[in-house]
DNA sequence: AAATTTTGATTGATTTTGGTTGATTGTGAA
DNA sequence: TTCACAATCAACCAAAATCAATCAAAATTT
């Protein structure tokens, strides 16, 4: 049997029965359990599956999407208050730098402000603003797969071409001895460069992210507001 | 048996069953390995199919094919050939510049290739090839409302950080006299940057570009095939 | 008949495979 | 909880399968 007759027979059978243990995967395709494995770990680099012990399960949609509805739906109300007084502290003409991430994406709606140009990391925020018909400037490099957001050495290079009057930042976590933190370094390396290169900077963040602590400091050496 | 006999077959059974693998052909052909290996490795290289180890696996999945509506037009289908095309001339492990515009996205439902990296400036672009597990990153620059490209010296700029194996450049006409050319100045300054960073580059144009005169003049320095 | 193309066999290199190793993880009883 | 046992795991190895490259014989075109 051919490899890739083999990954999509076990494809197959895991988005049709939701998980499946590695012996069912064995007797499917009457091979060994070293090629099994082998093949789980390929399609899991892939992103086509989720291994678990003794098999393999879904890559989780309909987990995922819960998550994401509850804790949007959660924390909305909240995210979008806070959306609305960031944008009221923008100014006309103003050349601002939009984090990437949801709390920021919830600003564009609320942005009324005339001749304002916009730098973004986040792929998410690019229609939605040109939409609005505002200037709309990305920061360029790799791309996050689970985030459309720029990140990386590039990323970061590219922001180093502009100066904003103030930069509106995501965060994850506020806590007394860690300060800010995000999940990704790379992240967190953007988020301090666009700190250093804003006159005013405001970080975001909802009371869910009040004594947390997530993987990344981000330093800042400014007053924030 | 003569070759193009053959050909029919293998395409044939490839289509019936999705993959299959070098014996079954030998058997189906009553001919050598090393024939069916090369007949194979022709087929590929015309985009017919996809090898992999042990046989061979058509490129577009069969419910793909089928929803393929009548309304295309043929100018769609002819599109879609040279993306088809286009993409034939990718190798494993590439690094590839992916022109903004529409004819370049359709090159991407076609890319089975494996551990490349796509930069592109097209923004429409990104999702989907995140979505097949492509690495990619993007220019950054100003984003032109019209058309979710980055363009402009920032975007020129960012294209310098990078090197490129192949380029693959959408073009609006192309003349004895005139040469290459396109509508916007910007754009022009991108694909000619583009090409100089690339050590082998493709311009897509369907038939009717052919004998047109657009705006802004692409000046090349490289053959092109 | 000579030149060109196609074919099939052979070579050594590469990839895939299944079994074995000891380490890690999960489970149930003390 | 802690312990011991069983299941599962990643890492490794040698055998088998498959691969690309080469070459000489057969088929074909000139």
């Amino acid at each position: 049997m051919l490899t890739t007759e083999r990954h999509q027979l076990i494809l197959e059978e895991i988005n049709l029965r939701e998980t499946v243990s590695l012996q069912e995967l064995i007797n499917l395709t009457n091979s060994s359990t070293s090629t099994i494995r082998r093949d789980l770990s390929q399609l899991e680099e892939r992103g086509m599956l989720k291994r678990v012990h003794g098999g393999a399960t879904q890559i989780t949609k309909r987990h995922e999407e819960r998550n994401m509805t509850d804790k949007e739906s959660r924390h909305q109300d909240e995210k979008r208050e806070i959306a609305r007084l960031a944008v009221s502290q923008i100014s006309d003409g103003d050349t601002i730098y939009l984090d990437a991430g949801t709390t920021t994406l919830e600003m564009i709606p609320f942005i009324t402000q005339q001749d304002i140009i916009v730098v973004t990391n986040g792929l998410t925020h690019v229609r939605p603003l040109l939409e609005k018909g505002i200037s709309v400037y990305m920061t360029g490099g790799e791309v996050k797969a689970t985030t459309f957001a720029n990140i990386g050495v590039n990323a970061v290079k590219s922001l180093e071409r502009y100066r904003f009057d103030k930069a509106f930042i995501g965060m994850n976590g506020i806590d007394l001895n860690y300060g800010l933190t995000t999940p990704d370094p790379y992240e967190s390396e953007m988020k301090e460069k666009a700190i250093h290169l804003a006159s005013q900077v405001y970080v975001l963040l909802d009371h869910s992210k009040f004594n947390e602590v997530s993987f990344a400091e981000v330093t800042y050496k400014k007053s924030i507001e």
